[in-house]
DNA sequence: AGTCGAGCGCGCA
DNA sequence: TGCGCGCTCGACT
């Protein structure tokens, strides 16, 4: 099982109208190199059934995602989650709000 | 407070 | 074999 697989997995198990961050993800996995994380979603080979765009930074902003989307705008994500139910705010999201813990 | 540098693990050249 | 990245954290300013 590739780190890449899990990840998208826990994507998967996200909850509709919620979001995960990279360094839950990270903990979860029990991995130190979150960019590890980043860089198995960008590759995505599901993007219809794996939600990358749920995965943000600890912070609350949605990440690198938004600056150099292959051919693709941040605004169509936000979107996305917007149609989750997710709430954002000037590009940033409430973690305290939406961000689901896998528990583990 | 904000900024800078190091570290981690996987993917691609 | 080596470097970069959809990040994070700790140390310094």
């Amino acid at each position: 099982m590739t780190l890449a697989e899990s990840i998208y997995k826990l994507c998967k198990q996200i909850p509709k109208g919620k979001i995960s961050t990279y360094k839950e993800l990270g903990k979860t996995l029990n991995i130190k190199a979150y960019q590890a994380i980043g860089r198995a979603l960008k590759k995505n080979p599901d993007p219809e059934n794996t939600p990358c765009f749920k995965i943000i930074k600890s912070n609350g902003e949605i990440g690198g995602y938004a600056g150099k989307i292959t051919g693709k705008k941040i605004e169509e994500k936000i979107k996305r989650l917007k149609s989750e139910g997710i709430e954002i705010k000037q590009g940033k999201i409430e973690l305290s709000k939406y961000l689901h813990r896998f528990d583990n």
